[in-house]
DNA sequence: GCCAACGTTGGC
DNA sequence: GCCAACGTTGGC
């Protein structure tokens, strides 16, 4: 069981977005990066990933869960494209900043810290469960 | 809003 | 196949 990290601008896609789709979950579609995307290549259904809001929030916010495993982004033309759907499980009771992360030394190899262009980015088990603790979240 | 870091593109 | 130029991302 491999774990992921979702990255989106609240402004553009946010948690709240996530939450109205509901159990249908939505596509994770506009990654044009290539390790993102080989990323989802490698996500099976059911798999969970935090989701972050960047720019303009900087924290993890909730949890989200595979529904729909890598298949052509609907946004383009170009095959070379792919994404998953995904579909929100449960907020963090208490959303976890990047600046707690960056202060925890157990996190200080995440990739989140040290590839934070990466959009869609694995995250250990381990890496899982110290969040998961601080968001005060269930995993 | 700025700018550093990174990934991609395209000319050679 | 290299690398300069360019565009985008995201923390600050």
């Amino acid at each position: 069981m491999a774990y992921w990290l979702f990255k989106s601008e609240p402004d553009v896609w946010g948690w709240d977005k996530q939450v109205a789709k509901g159990e249908a979950g939505e596509e994770w579609d506009g990654v044009r990066n290539y390790q993102a995307r080989n990323n989802m290549r490698a996500m099976k259904t059911g798999e969970k990933g935090f989701f972050y809001h960047s720019r303009t929030g900087l924290e993890i916010v909730g949890i989200v869960e595979v529904c729909a495993e890598a298949h052509p982004d609907s946004t383009t033309d170009d095959d070379r494209w792919e994404c998953v759907d995904i579909r929100a499980v449960r907020p963090f009771e208490v959303p976890v900043t990047l600046e707690q992360i960056k202060a925890e030394p157990r996190l200080k190899d995440m990739v989140l810290v040290n590839n934070s262009r990466l959009s869609v980015q694995p995250v250990t088990a381990d890496e899982w469960a110290i969040i998961c603790d601080m968001g005060q979240t269930e995993p």
